[in-house]
DNA sequence: AGCTACTCCTGGTAGC
DNA sequence: TGCTACCAGGAGTAGC
């Protein structure tokens, strides 16, 4: 699934193709893409407009606008679950999943798949009213060591899914929570105020080191659906040490890859290597 | 505050 | 082989 590192790469690859293009027409085959914004409001919004700049935010895309020099509102993409994006000779055929398309002023086109139909394009006239409550990035200078262990403990969540929190902390998904905590060696059902500072710091280590080989790896391709935008597959699959991996052996100690779920989701863990939280007895209620 | 359940979707696959 | 049933999953929302 398009989390941070593939986000990250979609957007290095299109971004060349966009700065400095003006759209000059669009056309939608699938309204809900829009996320509740109409179709001509849409056309109104984006035609005519140039575009200022390509950035990622989490897992979000956002395509910053412009008419004659001056802020047009922004177009935000998400491609959740199976979303793909393509700067394209005009005459390319998307194929059946494609969804919204936008022809640019050098007569090539963006063009928006998605397969599954979860992924969204919308245009807001401030990017900040999608992507604004957003935990720190990352691998930002702003995400920090006594920040981030500040935050683990001003919570008391169980850690897989507070890191899947996009308040939290931006563009982790599963598969990176799942492979930081292994890497971490931290239970996913441990309580996140409970993380001793050395704890913290592993885990704060590994999120960073694990992202930053998935953006050189252009991310991860195990299906058919994420694919960068010159339709190659990402290769970080190959380095997975516990996702999509149960019942094969730990690569740190051979017990079998446990699959658990949390909050909904696949995890994945060796239940050695990332023991799991001792149930803490109740304070004994003394008589004074 | 933090958890669970539900919704949106469709291709792939497990099970018969 | 051919069919059905179920599953995965990011984020938003509702309810406890």
């Amino acid at each position: 699934m398009p989390e941070l590192p593939e986000v990250e790469t979609v957007v290095r690859l299109i971004r060349p193709g966009l700065v400095g293009r003006e759209i000059t027409s669009s056309s939608v085959s699938w309204a809900r893409t829009l996320g509740g914004v109409g179709k001509r409001r849409f056309d109104r919004a984006v035609v005519g407009a140039r575009v200022r700049g390509v950035r990622r935010r989490g897992k979000y895309i956002v395509f910053e606008l412009e008419r004659a020099g001056t802020e047009a509102g922004a177009l935000v993409g998400h491609l959740r679950m199976s979303g793909r994006m393509h700067v394209e000779a005009a005459d390319w055929d998307p194929g059946a999943h494609g969804r919204v398309r936008l022809d640019l002023d050098d007569g090539r086109a963006f063009h928006f798949i998605d397969v599954r139909k979860f992924g969204r394009l919308v245009w807001a006239a401030n990017a900040d009213s999608i992507v604004g409550n957003l935990g720190p990035e990352p691998l930002s200078e702003d995400f920090t060591l006594p920040g981030f262990v500040r935050d683990l403990h001003e919570r008391r969540r169980q850690l897989k899914p507070l890191l899947l929190d996009q308040e939290f902390v931006a563009g982790i998904g599963n598969i990176y929570a799942d492979e930081s905590l292994f890497q971490a060696r931290l239970h996913p059902l441990r309580r996140s105020d409970r993380l001793s500072r050395g704890e913290a710091a592993r885990l704060f280590e590994a999120i960073r080191a694990i992202l930053r080989e998935a953006i050189e790896r252009e991310g991860s391709s195990f299906d058919t659906f994420y694919r960068t935008p010159t339709g190659q597959p990402g290769s970080y699959q190959h380095q997975f040490r516990v996702y999509g991996r149960d019942g094969r052996p730990c690569p740190r100690c051979e017990r079998r890859i446990a699959k658990i779920v949390v909050g909904q989701r696949g995890t994945h863990l060796c239940t050695r290597c990332q023991p799991a939280p001792r149930p803490r007895r109740r304070a004994i209620l003394r008589a004074p």
